[in-house]
DNA sequence: GATGAATGAGCATTCATTCAT
DNA sequence: TATGAATGAATGCTCATTCAT
């Protein structure tokens, strides 16, 4: 149904789960949380309103998923590229960032939905999201720490400079159009090239 | 009531409107603009509910006006910095870098709802609001694209850059909190560097 | 402004009075008592809603005039059209007819708001405005009783046909429409004979 | 519950949604459209105000259900009447009368609200309900323009005939009160007398 | 699992009316 | 007289959620 979602919801198993998820991925992300409905969701599933319960105990159970997985793969997808890049800090940050844009550009819905809707999380749902979101920014402030500290990056800033490029690349859902200018592997070559300028390293390519 | 919203609602003449704007601008900030009711508003403005509609013929009204008012007072910030800069590229991304980081933390509020809530804007007010926004964007474009013609900037990509450091500039509204590590100037001078690492610039200060 | 309502709001003196009256006529007969607001009025009438609580007193107080005065002036017609017709049943008859179709035809929303709207009043100002109108239905009631008593009418339902007499010709306000194929003379014409049918007479014309 | 409403409403599948529509016909010919609420209309049909939404959309929706059954069952009735009345228009017409007089006292409420109400119709729902309307008005034109082209009927104004025959069966919604001095059969023998007198047929019974 | 019906709370908006000026 | 601002109550409608089946 939608290409986009292939890899982050599952449908092999448990097809009502992955559809009402997928729907409300679809839904969150174009009325955004508050103002997309438990019916719009059941309405996109295909599937009654009263069923979604049997899935999700709640409306924000549902976005908690939502949010958990796309952060949870996130993380997953820019740790493997890491692990395969050897151990210069510039080899390693060019991974992560051309395996972060090409998450954010496969699952443009789910990115978009982890910005913005992040916020109508509470309690310990909020908490565990907010952890693997900041484990996220936290991969990425050791390895600019690393590359400043062994003089890969010229930034005076290193703490601060990961922050601003995180912020970079999770903007890109807002904007990103999948039949725009650029393609995927150039968007992410070309945010590579960013994100060595922006730390300031010598070596740019 | 509220210091960070100081210039942006004038509070003299016409007072309730004044004080339903800024109880807006907290509730939709803190709630986001669907999960925000009108009689938040209300009471954060200490009127009745029915009186808002003396001043706003909707909610959706309320809400296009908060977003003209932050994106045109950005806006003309930047230009003003701008003017006021000489005519060296360099010299007028760095005002207008400044500016714009000086214009979020003041009114970070305005900034964050000007930022996630123009999705909820629609017809004819989301065309006037967008192309607010655009015109700022393109002020950075133009910016950008004679320094890199002129040989103070590096960059390969002008526009995407410039795409890349307004929203760097406008996600400083999600993180930012007024009694942190750094104050209003060390934040504008910081990103004024991160601007023009970014852009690629041979003379850093 | 409203040539249908020439007579029965006297524009003359206080020129306000008559502008609210007939911007109530408008607005009631076009989306009922209940389906038109205060606000309709006074945007009709040209003053502001305040404004018209100068002139009356309440909403309900603003039907009750206007029923008042169309049902006074009805009946006014009638018994003026009566009383030079000479002592025949059949001739007061046919005058109370034509002059009745007349008043539906140069007052259509007037009349249509008193067929309609009556309902709307309660207390005394009900009881005030049904006095009017069973006075004028009581005036064909005796014509009628006359009529049939002195042998002009063969109805053996004097009283029951005059009802329905009264509610033919109400109904007129109902359909009528100024540009249609009949004019006010002929339509007062064919009404009359259509009465003279009705109630059986012999001498038909 | 209501008596009146016995065959308009079938009360036996769906008790629910019989409930509803027989407490908006109460509830709309008590106060009318516009001063009936939706609170009123679950009050009389003991459910909730949400529920309401479960079985009519929108209280357009329910008005226009009544209407469309209301007039409806009145074209019904009389065409069925008009089927088993023999070939001359006199008993036809006789029929015709009989059996809308009967439904009106029968289905008194039904009859004021399809009278009073269908003005706050809209859009297509409006356009199907009149086009009810006109059918059973159109059926008694067709009457009529038989029985005077046949002699029957020395009326020179059929068409316009049949209208005031059709505005004077519709306003005993009007006025009829159960307990009166007319019994139903004898109203509607009245009516029937009324209408060849109208007519202006030379055999009267 | 799956459904349709049900509900109480809440929503944006409009109402007739009042009041200070 | 005339007004703009204000209000409490009510409006039609939608919400997330529950429950009996």
């Amino acid at each position: 149904m939608n290409s986009r979602s292939s890899t982050l919801v599952p449908e092999t198993a448990r097809a009502n789960e992955a559809a009402i998820l997928n729907a409300a991925l679809e839904a969150f992300s174009q009325k955004g949380f508050n103002g997309a409905s438990m019916r719009d969701v059941a309405r996109g599933a295909g599937t009654s309103l009263s069923n979604l319960y049997n899935y999700f105990p709640s409306k924000s159970d549902l976005l908690a998923a939502l949010l958990r997985m796309a952060n949870d793969e996130l993380l997953n997808r820019i740790e493997t590229a890491v692990a395969g890049a050897g151990r210069r800090a510039t080899d390693q940050l060019r991974a992560a960032v051309e395996a972060h844009v090409r998450f954010v550009v496969e699952h443009q819905n789910a990115s978009l939905v982890a910005l913005s809707e992040i916020r109508y999380l509470t309690g310990a749902a909020r908490k565990r999201v907010v952890a693997a979101r900041d484990r996220t920014q936290g991969l990425y402030e050791e390895i600019v720490a690393a590359g400043a500290a062994g003089g890969e990056f010229g930034t005076p800033h290193p703490e601060d400079a990961a922050r601003n490029l995180v912020s970079m690349l999770s903007a890109i859902s807002t904007w990103y159009s999948p039949g725009g200018r650029l393609d995927p592997d150039a968007l992410a070559a070309q945010h590579a090239r960013f994100s060595m300028a922006l730390l300031e390293t010598n070596d740019r390519s």
